[in-house]
DNA sequence: AGCAAATATTTTGTGTGCATGATATTTATA
DNA sequence: TATAAATATCATGCACACAAAATATTTGCT
């Protein structure tokens, strides 16, 4: 390993961490972080999912689920609710109106982030690295 | 954004954890940690780097490397030491006999993980890959 | 029914990234 | 020379990610 920047470890975080910096400023006047926003665009899709539901298909840990419901709830975004199966195990996440509002402007705000990286690549390059990194995501799952 | 999945904050963000936990587990048995190894790169080149020249070269945090540097200190991989020329605002990171031992084998390891992603993705396919993320890296820079 | 195994959530502790700000020191300027 | 601006490091607090463990509950098996 000559240049630590052929490091795919070190090179893959730090593009990860540009995007993320660019994600956080776009989402930063609604108030939500980046993973936030998946958790809500995950209820958008699918209301009243419980912790383990959301960190199955967001592959999140469930440790990590519960502070991100925690802040989600603290900004009135979501409630915890008990299962009506009546399953005491579990919390089921439901959407407040208010965390319902956000989902025209934040899925547009997330959209224009897609769309200003596809035009700073190209549209041929960014094909082929977004087909690259859903194959290295997938990777070991 | 219809799936979250295309959204490249999520996309390269979970790909980003795949490598980091690949990369994670390798270095496990050395006691050293991904950003440790980059740390660690950068004085295998030019010992003697003070906290601020480490933070350039690798783009992290000022904070997060007094972090950094804290636990490498403890795990006896390097030493803080005063500025020779007399600024005192410094700390010069400089490699223990143990920190310098590392080299050969972590080089090697990260080297092989390269490799082996090299080899799932494809040469080609791989090679588009870093160039991909050199450029995402680089944006905004 | 009764007990072991599986499941869901939370807690705790460590490592990292980043914003903000405190402190000390050096450099540049009036 | 006195003072402002820049620089280097560190402290603090928040947000994740993840490992390990604790707790509560449900399910499966005998």
């Amino acid at each position: 390993m000559d240049r630590i920047e052929d490091c795919i470890s070190f090179l893959i975080g730090k593009a990860a961490q540009q995007i993320a910096r660019r994600a956080r400023d776009k989402l930063a006047p609604f108030g939500v972080t980046p993973v936030q926003y998946a958790v809500l665009h995950a209820l958008w899709q699918q209301d009243g999912q419980s912790g383990s539901e959301l960190g199955a298909r967001l592959a999140i840990d469930s440790a990590t689920i519960t502070g991100i419901v925690d802040r989600l709830e603290a900004a009135n975004l979501l409630a915890r609710r008990p299962d009506e199966a009546g399953d005491r195990r579990i919390n089921r996440a439901v959407l407040t109106d208010r965390g319902r509002s956000l989902q025209v402007p934040l899925d547009r705000t997330m959209d224009e982030l897609n769309a200003e990286v596809a035009a700073e690549l190209g549209q041929d390059d960014a094909r082929r690295l977004w087909v690259g990194l859903h194959r290295l995501g997938r990777i070991g799952s």
